[in-house]
Parts: C-alpha cells; sequence; structure tokens
DNA sequence: AAATTCTCCTGAAGGC
DNA sequence: TGCCTTCAGGAGAATT
C-alpha cells in the first residue's frame, strides 16, 4: 500500500535521520528489483557524500546526495526503515551513514526500484512526465476537466493515472469518489465540471487525512518507525464490499475495472 | 488474493 | 467504405 500518504509519512519520518548525514557504506544484496540496481555508480556516486535533501515526487522518493539523485520508489510491497536488529530476509539494500545508523530498503515483491539520477530529477525518464501534486495547487477542477474531456476511460482508472494526477492509488481513488458521490465506473467526459471540482476536493481531502493518520496499514506498510498507519480505520469503502455503507446502509458493492478492485456504494454513488 | 506502474500487445473507435 | 491514428484495456513483470 505504499500510495502517496505512506509515502510522504515515511519521507517526513527519514528527513531528520538523513539530512545532513554522509553515507559511509551501501551493500546491495539483489541483483535487481523492477530494473537491475546500478551498483557500482550507487557506490561510486554516494558514499562519502552528505545527503542534502530528502524530497517526495508522487510515490518516489529522492534523495539528493553528491550531484545527483538516489531514487526510490516502494511498489507493492517495498518499505523503508532505520534498521535495528540484523538483516532479514527481502533486506536488499542497506546504507550506512557516519554515525552508525543502518536504513534498510526492504521489498519482498521486488516492484519497487533503485537508481541513480545524474543532476536534476525533474528530467528523468520516470519523473518527466507526471502530473501535478494531487496537493498541490496545479491540481485543480480546470485540470481535471481537461483531462476528462472526449475520454471514456472509467473515472476512477483515469484519477489513477499518473500522467492525470500522482499519488492515487487504488485505496485512495475508491475512498474520494464515495466521498464525491460518483461511481468509479462512470465515463470519464460525462463528469459535469461540479463533479468535477467535487472530486479534486475529496481526493486532497481523503490524501491530507490519511496522512495526519500516518498512512493505511493493511498488510505490509509500516511507518519507518516500524508503528503501523491508522487510516485504515476510516475506510468507507475500501475493503467493506458487503458490509453496510456508514452513510446509507445500503450494502457496498465491488466490481472489476480493469484488474483492480473497485469498491463503492450503489446508493451513494449512483450511475449517470 | 493483490497495495504499484512500467512496457508491450491487441482490438475498438474516431477522423477524414 | 477504407486507411490511419489514437484510445482502452489486458497481460506480464516478482513474491509472500
Amino acid at each position: 500500500m505504499p500510495e502517496l500518504p505512506e509515502v510522504e509519512t515515511i519521507r517526513a519520518g527519514l528527513a531528520p535521520v538523513l539530512i545532513g548525514n554522509r553515507i559511509q557504506h551501501l551493500a546491495i544484496h539483489a541483483p535487481k528489483l523492477r530494473w537491475p540496481i546500478p551498483v557500482a555508480q550507487l557506490q561510486q556516486e554516494t558514499c562519502n557524500q552528505i545527503i542534502h535533501t530528502l524530497e517526495r515526487r508522487g510515490k518516489y522518493l529522492l534523495w539528493g546526495c553528491g550531484s545527483g539523485h538516489i531514487l526510490i520508489h516502494l511498489g507493492m510491497s517495498g518499505r523503508l526503515f532505520v534498521q535495528q536488529g540484523a538483516r532479514a530476509a527481502h533486506d536488499h539494500a542497506i546504507w550506512t551513514l557516519e554515525n552508525g545508523v543502518r536504513i534498510c530498503l526492504h521489498d519482498p515483491r521486488r516492484f519497487g526500484a533503485l537508481l541513480w539520477i545524474d543532476g536534476a530529477w525533474q528530467n528523468h525518464p520516470l519523473l518527466a512526465g507526471l502530473g501535478p501534486e494531487p496537493l498541490g495547487e496545479r491540481f485543480d477542477a480546470d485540470h481535471l476537466h481537461a483531462h476528462c474531456r472526449g475520454r471514456r476511460v472509467a473515472i476512477k482508472t483515469l484519477i489513477m493515472n499518473p500522467r492525470v494526477v500522482v499519488g492515487v492509488g487504488n485505496i485512495y481513488a475508491a475512498e474520494a469518489l464515495f466521498l464525491a458521490g460518483v461511481h468509479p465506473a462512470r465515463a470519464a467526459q460525462t463528469l459535469s465540471r461540479d463533479d468535477g471540482a467535487r472530486l479534486v476536493r475529496a481526493i486532497r481531502q481523503v490524501l491530507q487525512a490519511a496522512i495526519v493518520q500516518g498512512g493505511t496499514t493493511l498488510r505490509d506498510y509500516r511507518q519507518s518507525d516500524g508503528t503501523p498507519g491508522y487510516f485504515a480505520l476510516h475506510l468507507n469503502v475500501y475493503g467493506r464490499s458487503g458490509e453496510p455503507c456508514r452513510v446509507c446502509a445500503t450494502p457496498i458493492a465491488l466490481l472489476r475495472l480493469g484488474q483492480r478492485s473497485a469498491f463503492f456504494c450503489p446508493r451513494c454513488q449512483a450511475e449517470g
């Protein structure tokens, strides 16, 4: 579940640990995650260098270090934390800082990424085409409405497209559509401008609330200090098929949109 | 069973 | 009708 709130929680937790500290050693124990790990380049470029920034763009983490950036994506099962004990299974990368702190990248399913970017990250192929940050000023009703125009794609699929807006994964897409009262399968082009405005507000609201709760822990996700996130207690539709809607008591429904589960209330989120 | 997102492929739909 | 382009959606990538 690392969606935007989870990655932001990890960033905020690790920033005071990383920033201003020097990387002493990097050990890599897997040849590749989603892509091959450029081991020699990472070691050469970052060892003995100070980490000066820790940024998040969508679900990507960027450590400003030396003359470039370490890029990390947590995929579906990735965790990034301060390692306390011995190395465990699926601990693929371990940074040792000059003060002795060890940072571990752990990812059983290996859908994550660990790459090196020379110089600025804004033009890197993985980042250059990303849509606006959902909590930033550039994400507004105009922007969403422009992307909906002429598109028959389901609105849930559209808001999960990182080229439209970053960071909205399956859980928060479902929750935002519920708050906005929009059926997940509605063709994007049928949304009125007012629907779009409500959806933008709902996306911001649900992401902000989740960040306050430290993210959503279903199974694997932990904050960088090991504690779970508590937004699962606030979920209205995600994972609740068959249970009563908290607003109208109608059983929550589940439909398959693409290859993803789409949970919704058939009454609060009527079609059309 | 499945939280992520890339690339590649196929078939449908739209423009002219 | 037919050709061409774009769009939509599915598979596959790794693993507990």
